[in-house]
DNA sequence: AGAATTGTTGGACGGTTGCGCAATAGCGGG
DNA sequence: CCCGCTATTGCGCAACCGTCCAACAATTCT
């Protein structure tokens, strides 16, 4: 294989990771998968990753920082408090049934096993926790929503957006993906003092690339 | 070791298998370990059970199907719905920090592999579902909760659980259980129209044997 | 130009896995 | 008491795992 700087074959194994990852899934992610997704050899990986711990978290944080980016970008776009929440939602709604929420289940099962992963888990949901309480919080100095604790009441709202989007995800159609966005967007009004029909859909985004794969 | 009849046999599998399970976790259980586990011998457990999902599938049902037993025994004790929604609250949030609340990440998480654990977990929850959605519809009929939709409430109210639960599981004291079960709590009360309050502990019911242990 | 550096290879190592199968051991019926 | 049935063993198989390392090759420095 060619030859690339330090820097370039990192980025190239992280990408190549992520693939694997999507496809295989976490816990089955295996450096030799990543190697031959790479055209390279298993040596190489080790060269550049001390363990696999590590490696799996960064292509973890890699590919959820990416959905986070994102949701702040779309969120960023609103021009109050509540088009921002409703722009939260109608992001959040597109990733969860991707191959990205599979990724976010594995993730929080290994994080017992493994301490980097762990880590990153734990700080990359707490960024957005962050990012909704912060529109909580706006909406509320604003007065258009009354809640006593910002940072709970955006806890729970994400709480029960992944608690919703799991049941989706791990149990195929015991609920559909319009009653888990629909009815996370109702709790929310009801959690924030919103009259109903507040947090409908802002706009349609386009069809974001699927990147889930078959079962293999 | 002593022969056994095949009902005993599979019986004293499975239970060897759920120890492993709590153990090690879903994904790390091995024939292997179930079988040093038992004291027999590996190719026994081929004999009863034809696979490794099937296994798994069987074990957890079993200690999954005694937690749900366990909150419908104590629900079962409420004399009124509103007293009976409190100890539902009682007996899961005792539940959610065990070892039991990480066994159903990793069935969440393995789900999307093994097609078996997939239909036990879907089942399970849809059980504990029902369990709600029953006590939710009461308490609608005798005019202390309201809703729409009891069956929508009870899987909001679901989901608003795991989420917060698999907060606490996964990445320790990011939530503190305390917080998970008094946010839960306050949030059914929103989510039913009940007054603050109204759904805080019912009785201190005695400490559960801790099945969780060190990670190895 | 040659030398030093370093990205890359490919396989060895010691371990693991799920599963299958011939041989054995123990029990119940005749 | 012995025979047939079957629970149980113990090991083999083929594949897999993460990690490591000596050798090779491409680049850069002198």
């Amino acid at each position: 294989m060619a030859r690339m700087s330090p820097a370039e074959r990192r980025e190239a194994i992280v990408v190549a990771t992520l693939a694997v990852m999507q496809r295989r899934g976490i816990a089955a992610t295996t450096v030799r998968d990543v190697a031959a997704e790479l055209g390279t050899s298993s040596g190489l990986i080790h060269h550049y990753y001390s363990s696999m711990d590590e490696l799996l978290a960064e292509a973890f944080e890699r590919i959820a920082r990416a959905d986070l980016q994102e949701t702040v970008a779309a969120v960023a776009a609103g021009d109050s408090p509540l088009e921002r929440l409703r722009l939260f939602f109608d992001t959040y709604a597109r990733a969860d049934t991707d191959a990205g929420m599979q990724i976010w289940l594995d993730a929080w099962a290994e994080a017992a096993r493994r301490p980097a992963l762990q880590r990153t888990s734990r700080r990359l949901n707490e960024e957005w926790q962050a990012l909704l309480a912060e529109v909580i919080a706006d909406g509320c100095a604003s007065g258009v929503m009354t809640t006593d604790d910002p940072d709970a009441a955006a806890w729970r709202v994400l709480s029960l957006l992944d608690g919703l989007s799991l049941q989706v995800v791990a149990h195929g159609d015991v609920l559909s993906d319009e009653q888990a966005d629909a009815w996370s967007r109702e709790a929310t009004e009801r959690e924030l003092g919103l009259s109903p029909g507040t947090v409908l859909p802002q706009r349609v985004l386009p069809p974001r690339v699927l990147t889930r794969s078959v079962a293999e």
